[in-house]
RNA sequence: GGGCCCGUGGCUCAGGCGGUAGAGCGCACGGCUGAUAACCGUGAGGUCCUGGGUUCGAAUCCCAGCGGGCCCA
């Protein structure tokens, strides 16, 4: 079966479409993975989205980067673990389903709809996205387990997680401790340090006057922009080395850091009375500012403490101190002995211990403890502040730190170990993981891992609720055998059922689970084994595990690349993954972050319906370096777009003549076929161009495997390759010139189809289809199933270089015709290729006759000079004037007159050319003579890198006659463009015109012809189907057409 | 305050083992016309963020700073 010619323009959508359809229709993404089962394994771990909405342009990069070099490995002869995974649990969906079912707090999901049917609906909610970005991401071409994958709440997937908590436990590494943590008082949940954004934020900015004990009008400053936590307040805090004073303005006096004392008073009076050592006041005593209106702080005493995390870049240099509210409060509280007060509770609500602000919300009390402090003459001064403050990641409310007790995995304790770890993982680029990461782990705190929500793994820990002993359950098996009271429904271990089981302690109490759920970066954290049900099946895990790679973004240094190598140390000491890749954001075209708010949003399906999948997916290959962000572009994506389009024609060129000759690449061997140098250079391109695509792709470079691929595309195929053909493709019969250029061509084409598969694979395999199975039915089905096939021993750099000279030669020779407005269609009698290299000499005579046809010469000359150029000598004014006066006019004629030739060469020989004037002889020496080139008539001039050209523009007869016949051609081509004929019809074509005119391309009768595909070629009048009047410089011409 | 990244023509970005600054888009001018809702050529346009240092030589390496982004405190 011959080559089908392709559809005129390049319709993605209907490619696409139908690319997909093949696929499934066929399974051909089983079938290619089936085929490479028993090759070397190649194991990838898909990051899983979250379930809570469609995708964006981020997450398709992120599928795009993942799919290309899976696909990459795949042709690469690896059989590719490619799983697609999801992560359904925790916050964001609960939110939005709250959202939903218009619920309020944690009190009416609770009491109004139950923790059952709301643990329902968050896993319908998930579902339903999950299936919902299934089908997006499958539209986006990429290939993966998709009716396989891995979901988080997934009772396997369940079970193996609770197995990484009993190994923790078995560690010693879980811990249950009081600890100030960041809180969402809406949620009402802790939330890890990954749950905080931080944003601008306008707070009030007050310093509050502490009075000393035991003295009239002292007072200790400091400074809060948390109004609300001075309650809890239990110490101030000051520097040990900084030097503190006392200071007197307006008949009171303050103790504060030196260094901040003019940013406080600058404009007013003060008096400094004595300096001490921060050291000094270790001990000092003062009283609580709100004692009276919270009765219980009269029961604790009121100290100056030391502390080094004490700055001077704002405030007064003392520290409000609360360890109920703050992580650095709490840890030097408890070096203090401190009590831990926190009058707050979990709903951000002031407690009875609060006192006179008891049911306030604490934001809300900030107001009411500023006054209170203004009336008791206890508040020095009062501003508002911009800062950066963390919000719950979700519910956007402003965290507070809140002291409460909470499961911890102890990341100190392993934190060591997992920096060894971190050097046998290589990253793409080399500092994500050497500075980035590390610097991450290094600052790593123990790690909060329980919630207090509902839609989350349980945690497997049971209590004694006698002896306080807690057992943590590894497996369901392992539950079902300790359960004492209560039953499994089915195997189904979410809240609340699971709530229901209690466990037999050894002391003979019962065991009650503790009611918190998992963190969910626990839940991906575990991905690694839990997607392969490991410990309880071991059969995938022993062939998978670990993973040869993983991508992300840059915010997953804080999740997932974080999570999991946490987990993977827990349980394994190891890490899950040996290869990163971490990739940036997509941002809008000024580099904002894309969100709802700004409006700036690019769909991925907006850019798919414009362009096309494939263009999308070269495009986010293509923009930048993967790790950079990527600042979205419309402009950028219609560049790729014309690239695309420039393939597809250069694919109609070749089908449309390949078809029209029934060329059929497998009737023939090399040895048969005249190949020319254009064709060994061109074989050597694209395999040059497949070497770096491959380095590239190996290196996840992917930015240089697309732009040498565009770059060959439009430069050395379309532009240059394609032209140097087409003389080729008009020769009828079966000539081995025409199907040497054909079998090249066709080569070449499949060989970039292959490279370009694993970016583009749905334009690839329509051509595929047609190109490779439409001549060979045995070959593959698809063009995914073929090998990755770089044939260096094709590769002649010699070759290449040649072709980068005379290209550059070529063009220079175009731009002297366009200087001396000559015409390319006419042809010149000589062009002077010059240059002192020998190197671009020889390389132009090896390939002298591409020179030749291209710039349409009749012939060529290489030389190291170009004879011709007249050498005029004039004189130099600067040195003459002085000299010579009145008589430099004469030298300067005797010069004009002279063969500037001859001069050059006697000042050579002697260093002074001699002149006579009258009587006078004039020593002339080289600074008096300034040499200047003159072109000879009709000869134009132009350089390239290395050399120039001279182009003889001298117009002869038999130019002339040449020059007529082509312009004639171009006037019958347009006609019969007119006509709409079909590119292999034939004509006939009548021309009446001068006797001139008839003589000059008298003969070039039969190299018209051939040219237009006229069957007879007259100079007659001749009732014909189109006639058309034409004036050919001074000629007037009438053109007939007849069709046949 | 700390860590990381980025800063190259109007725009989007390459280059970045030190050796004459590149591409595409846009703009201007010209050309081509059987790949043609294309295509090609030419030109203008750059303190390679700033300042130091190393060097014969720095966009590139080092230091300091400025601006932007991300992450953290």
């Amino acid at each position: 079966m011959p080559l089908r010619e392709a559809e005129k323009s390049y319709n993605s959508h209907r490619i696409e479409e139908k690319v997909q359809k093949f696929w499934e229709d066929h399974k051909i993404y089983q079938k290619t993975n089936k085929m490479r089962e028993d090759k070397p394994k190649y194991s990838f771990l898909d990051g899983p989205p979250y379930c809570s909405g469609r995708i964006h342009l981020g997450t398709a990069w992120n599928k795009i980067l993942k799919d290309t070099y899976l696909r990459y490995k795949s042709m690469n002869g690896f059989s590719i673990r490619r799983q697609a995974g999801w992560d359904t649990h925790g916050l964001p969906i609960e939110h939005k389903v709250e959202g939903i079912l218009g619920l309020k707090s944690k009190k009416e999901i609770e009491n109004t709809i139950g923790i059952d049917n709301f643990v329902k609906k968050c896993k319908e909610f998930a579902l339903e996205n999950k299936k919902i970005m299934t089908q997006q991401f499958k539209s986006l071409g990429v290939w993966m387990d998709w009716d396989n994958p891995y979901v988080t709440f997934d009772t396997k997937y369940m079970e193996s997680c609770w197995w990484t908590l009993k190994r923790a436990h078995e560690k010693d590494l879980l811990v249950k401790d009081l600890r100030v943590i960041t809180w969402c008082p809406r949620c009402e949940t802790a939330l890890a340090m990954a749950e905080i954004d931080y944003e601008n934020k306008e707070d009030p900015s007050i310093y509050v006057k502490f009075p000393l004990m035991d003295t009239e009008n002292e007072y200790i400053l400091v400074w809060t922009t948390t109004p609300w936590t001075l309650p809890a307040n239990m110490a101030v805090t000051v520097h040990p080395d900084f030097e503190y004073v006392y200071v007197a303005v307006k008949g009171e006096v303050y103790l504060m850091a030196e260094a901040l004392v003019d940013s406080l008073f600058a404009e007013d009076d003060y008096e400094i009375i004595r300096t001490l050592k921060g050291s000094q006041l270790e001990g000092l005593m003062y009283q609580h500012p709100l004692k009276d209106e919270i009765p219980e702080q009269k029961g604790f005493e009121h100290k100056i403490i030391l502390g080094e995390h004490v700055t001077l870049t704002d405030g007064t240099g003392c520290v409000h101190t609360a360890p109920g509210h703050g992580p650095e409060d709490f840890e030097i509280g408890k070096k203090y002995g401190l009590d831990i007060f926190c009058p707050v509770d979990e709903a951000g609500m002031f407690k009875s211990e609060a006192g006179k602000y008891e049911g306030e919300f604490v934001k809300e009390a900030d107001n009411d403890i500023i006054n209170d402090l203004n009336s008791k003459n206890l508040l020095l001064k009062r501003e508002t502040i911009t800062h950066r403050y963390g919000f719950c990641w979700r519910c956007k409310t402003p965290i507070i730190y809140l002291a409460t007790e909470q499961w911890f995995l102890k990341i100190t304790e392993i934190k060591d170990k997992m920096l060894y770890e971190l050097e046998n993982i290589s990253w793409v680029p080399y500092w994500s993981g050497d500075n980035r990461f590390r610097n991450w782990i290094e600052n790593a705190r123990d790690w909060t891992i329980s919630r207090q929500r509902y839609w989350g793994i349980p945690i497997p820990i049971w209590i004694c609720e006698d002896c306080k002993k807690i057992d943590v359950v590894g497996s369901i098996d392992e539950l079902k055998q300790k359960t004492v009271k209560g039953t499994l429904k089915g195997d189904f271990i979410h809240r609340p059922h699971v709530d229901e089981i209690f466990l037999k302690c050894s002391c003979g109490g019962n065991m009650k689970r503790t009611p918190d759920v998992l963190d969910v970066w626990i839940d991906s954290g575990v991905a690694g084994w839990a997607s392969l049900h490991y410990p309880q099946e071991t059969e995938l895990f022993e062939k998978w595990y670990p993973y040869e790679f993983i991508t992300e973004g840059h915010d997953q240094t804080r999740g997932w690349f974080y999570s999991q190598l946490g987990c993977g140390m827990v349980s394994f000491d190891k890490s899950p993954y040996k290869k990163v890749l971490m990739h940036g954001f997509t941002l809008d075209e000024d580099g904002r972050k894309m969100s709802k708010s700004l409006g700036n949003v690019v769909e991925p399906e907006e850019v798919i319906d414009e362009h096309g999948v494939d263009i999308l997916r070269f495009y986010l290959l293509w923009g930048n370096k993967p790790w950079d962000d990527l600042k979205f572009n419309w402009e950028e994506v219609k560049n790729v777009s014309k690239m695309f389009n420039i393939l597809w024609n250069v694919y109609v060129f070749s089908t449309t003549y390949m078809s029209l000759d029934n060329f059929d690449p497998t009737r023939y061997n090399e040895n048969q076929l005249k190949f020319r140098k254009e064709d060994r250079w061109i074989t050597s391109r694209i395999n040059s161009v497949g070497k770096i695509v491959s380095k590239s792709l190996e290196d996840l470079h992917f930015h240089k495997a697309t732009r040498s691929i565009n770059k060959f595309i439009i430069e050395d195929l379309s532009r240059w390759y394609v032209r140097l053909i087409r003389g080729r493709t008009w020769i009828e019969k079966e000539d081995p010139d025409k199907l040497g250029a054909y079998y090249t061509l066709y080569n070449v084409l499949k060989s970039l189809i292959t490279l370009m598969a694993p970016i583009t694979p749905h334009i690839t395999e329509d051509m595929y289809k047609n190109l490779v199975l439409g001549v060979n039915k045995e070959a593959p089905e698809s063009v995914h199933m073929l090998e990755w096939n770089v044939q260096e021993d094709l590769i002649h750099e010699d070759l290449e270089q040649d072709m980068d000279v005379l290209r550059d030669i070529i063009e220079a020779c175009a731009r002297a015709r366009d200087l001396a407005r000559y015409k390319l269609r006419w042809p010149v009698s000589e062009i002077v290729v010059v240059s002192e290299d020998h190197n671009i000499l020889n390389s132009v005579e090896s390939l002298k006759k591409i020179i030749i046809e291209q710039a349409n010469t009749k012939n060529l000359v290489t030389s190291t000079e170009f004879q011709d150029l007249r050498i005029n000598a004039l004189p130099n004014m600067k040195t003459l004037g002085p000299k010579l006066r009145g008589n430099v006019p004469k030298v300067a004629k005797i010069l004009e007159s002279t063969d500037g030739d001859k001069i050059r060469e006697e000042l050579k020989l002697n260093g002074i050319y001699k002149v006579q004037i009258d009587d006078l002889t004039v020593e002339l020496t080289e600074e008096d003579i300034v040499f200047e080139t003159e072109l000879p008539e009709n000869v134009a001039n132009a350089d390239f890198n290395g050399g120039s050209v001279y182009v003889n523009t001298r117009i002869t007869d038999e130019i002339l006659s040449e020059a007529m016949s082509r312009e004639l051609i171009r006037r019958i081509q347009d006609m019969r463009k007119d006509l709409d004929l079909d590119v292999e019809a034939n004509i006939h074509v009548y021309i009446q015109c001068s006797d001139h005119f008839k003589d000059l391309i008298h003969d070039f009768k039969n190299f018209i012809s051939h040219e237009v595909r006229a069957k007879t070629f007259d100079f007659a009048e001749e009732k014909a189907d189109y006639t058309k009047k034409w004036k050919l410089e001074d000629e007037e011409i009438l053109i007939s057409i007849k069709k046949k």
